[in-house]
DNA sequence: CTGAAAGCGCTTACAG
DNA sequence: CTGAAAGCGCTTACAG
């Protein structure tokens, strides 16, 4: 029974169902498996063999059963995306961006966010890949950061990638490294030009990798211009704006008042804003104030805060991607870069 | 072969693989089918063998494989999630919402955002449903206003339910209400108790149900209090920032200035607020402000922003348990009420 | 209340 | 380069 491009081949398919292989094979007058291996690119099928079959696939709108595929590969199509805590707009963009990579790849994005403060938020991760047979898993910071996490993936064969800010060895899985050391550089270097010298900084917990980046490539890169930060200007505070309206009270309590502050994310920033307005110190004339991750609160705060922008849908885009690839490439490290966008919170010091 | 719970009954499944269906009928020493009905909850099993064998599954750790029963079925254990184009923090909570609902049900979250603005998204969600084979969908705002999208689910036999701001008809869905106007007619109740008459209202486009509704309760409101709104003082905005600033400078440059606004939404507020500091408008001695989803700008602004509160995550947890209910209880409404919380930003009138 | 057979729509392992 | 058989781990339809 050959194949033919009539308008009646739909019609050799029972009305109401989908097509599956079986439709496809005997319609094309070939072998289920010579359909499979269509399906699957393998190299071992005639070229007019190939293009005959896939006509008739186009024609008759066929595509796989993910479902019957899963269970055969033992593996689904799913792709899992693990995730602790981060602001929304964070990993909404990610989503965003993972899903820009799976577009039209037969895959799917299953979101699994978990709290790596409970101790065994990992036996709750490995459920969710076993029992899915996941294909995949993106592990977003501060997720990603936790080797045990990544190392009980390694254990299971399951493939994953990893979003963090500093690269470092990993023989399983693949990074995707933010670089967050240089933004901090790039703030520090835009405040040391503009003349700030009385400079303070509100991080985040340095129990976080991201913290640390950002820390470490602001104080060095002051050191390096001879400007030193007292203990007493380095605040440590949680990412959340209620530590960055704290930490700002606190630095605007002492005698001399920095000129200019970085902090370790925007919430923070917003913190330090509150804080300004309501005691009658003028951004940026009496201060300047940079910010991290160029969020969305960036441009709704007046006046509008200069901060670090990351990238952040390209990174979901790349370790997404990562996972579907079907080359079985050596396990390489992809960079995205931060870079300061500026607007309107810095000017010259008084 | 009976069963028992011995340290050893581990060790009769094949090491390094999961238990299948097998696995337990052989050791529970009863048929797969049996083992099945006890999966399945079917009450043809006698009480005896179902505790024999759900203490061996226990034991094992058996939990059945979704690509399986997905393929017996004919349908998947995952759950989609409709979106088109809201907030971050209205869909990460959203996300959060149907995650609860989830959790331990066997059931996933697959995320779908999608573009109705564009001729054939529908088409989109039509291949995402039927490939996936998907259990059923939440409809969140605004796709969920779309009657053809529903009717396509429908006439797909796929379950959903819809999220939506007011209650009306759908013979094959179920909705979850949100009754926006009622957030309205709040706020409203608010400014005129503190004593407003010339007030003033940016919109969300008004071919958004949920600012039609939030429209309408707001004016009604104030009209039965004998309080018109000029046309001039009612503006429809696009629930964005940069709406909300346009809005605000049109507001501001007529000879009368209203005495407080009313938002659609808290980003189209953070509008108004930066326009009213740069202008030297103080809110709220000058200006009373009130906004519409108590987002977290609404307490990162200066002052604290008097908003409406949606409850997005209860909404979500309601639309995701209403999906995998196995009693196939009549098609109800649910309901999910706003109410405002007051902060900072409004006083009486100078 | 319980079970043996057939089937869901694919792939693997083997043979040619 | 192509195919017939067996199997992935479940459920449905039928029989008892």
């Amino acid at each position: 029974m050959p194949a033919r491009k009539s308008p009646d081949t739909a019609s050799r398919i029972p009305s109401g169902k989908a097509a599956t292989i079986n439709d496809i094979a005997r319609l094309a007058g070939v072998s289920k498996k010579t359909v499979s291996r269509i399906i699957n690119n393998s190299p071992l099928v005639r070229k007019d063999t190939r293009e005959k079959v896939e006509a008739l696939m186009r024609e008759v709108g066929y595509t796989p059963d993910p479902l019957a595929r899963g269970l055969a590969f033992r593996r689904s199509f799913l792709i899992g995306m693990v995730y602790d805590n981060p602001t929304a707009q964070y990993i909404v963009d990610m989503q965003y961006g993972a899903l820009d990579a799976l577009r039209d790849s037969g895959f799917e994005l299953v979101v699994h966010p978990c709290d790596s403060r409970t101790p065994n938020y990992i036996d709750g991760v490995r459920r969710f890949v076993q029992q899915q047979k996941l294909h995949g898993v993106m592990l977003v910071p501060r997720a990603s950061e936790d080797q045990k996490l990544a190392d009980m993936l390694a254990e299971l064969g399951c493939r994953y990638s990893r979003i963090v800010p500093v690269g470092f060895e990993d023989n399983d899985g693949r990074m995707i490294v933010t670089h967050d050391r240089e933004g901090a550089v790039e703030a520090a270097d835009y405040l040391l030009t503009l003349g700030h010298r009385d400079i303070a900084l509100i991080t985040g917990p340095l129990t976080y990798r991201s913290a640390i980046e950002r820390t470490n490539g602001f104080l060095d890169t002051l050191a390096q211009r001879g400007v030193e930060v007292p203990k007493a200007r380095i605040i440590e505070a949680s990412y959340t704006f209620e530590s960055g309206v704290a930490a700002a009270e606190k630095l605007f309590a002492a005698r001399q008042r920095p000129t200019a502050i970085f902090c370790g994310n925007d919430e923070m920033a917003a913190g330090v804003y509150k804080v300004a307005l309501r005691a009658g110190i003028s951004i940026p004339r009496d201060l300047s104030v940079v910010g991290y991750d160029d969020s969305p609160l960036a441009s709704r705060l007046w006046p509008s805060l200069t901060s670090v922008r990351r990238h952040t849908r390209d990174t979901g885009r790349i370790a997404a991607g990562a996972l579907i690839r079907t080359d079985t490439a050596p396990l390489a490290v992809a960079s995205v870069r931060p870079h300061l966008i500026v607007r309107d919170s810095c000017q010259p010091p008084p």
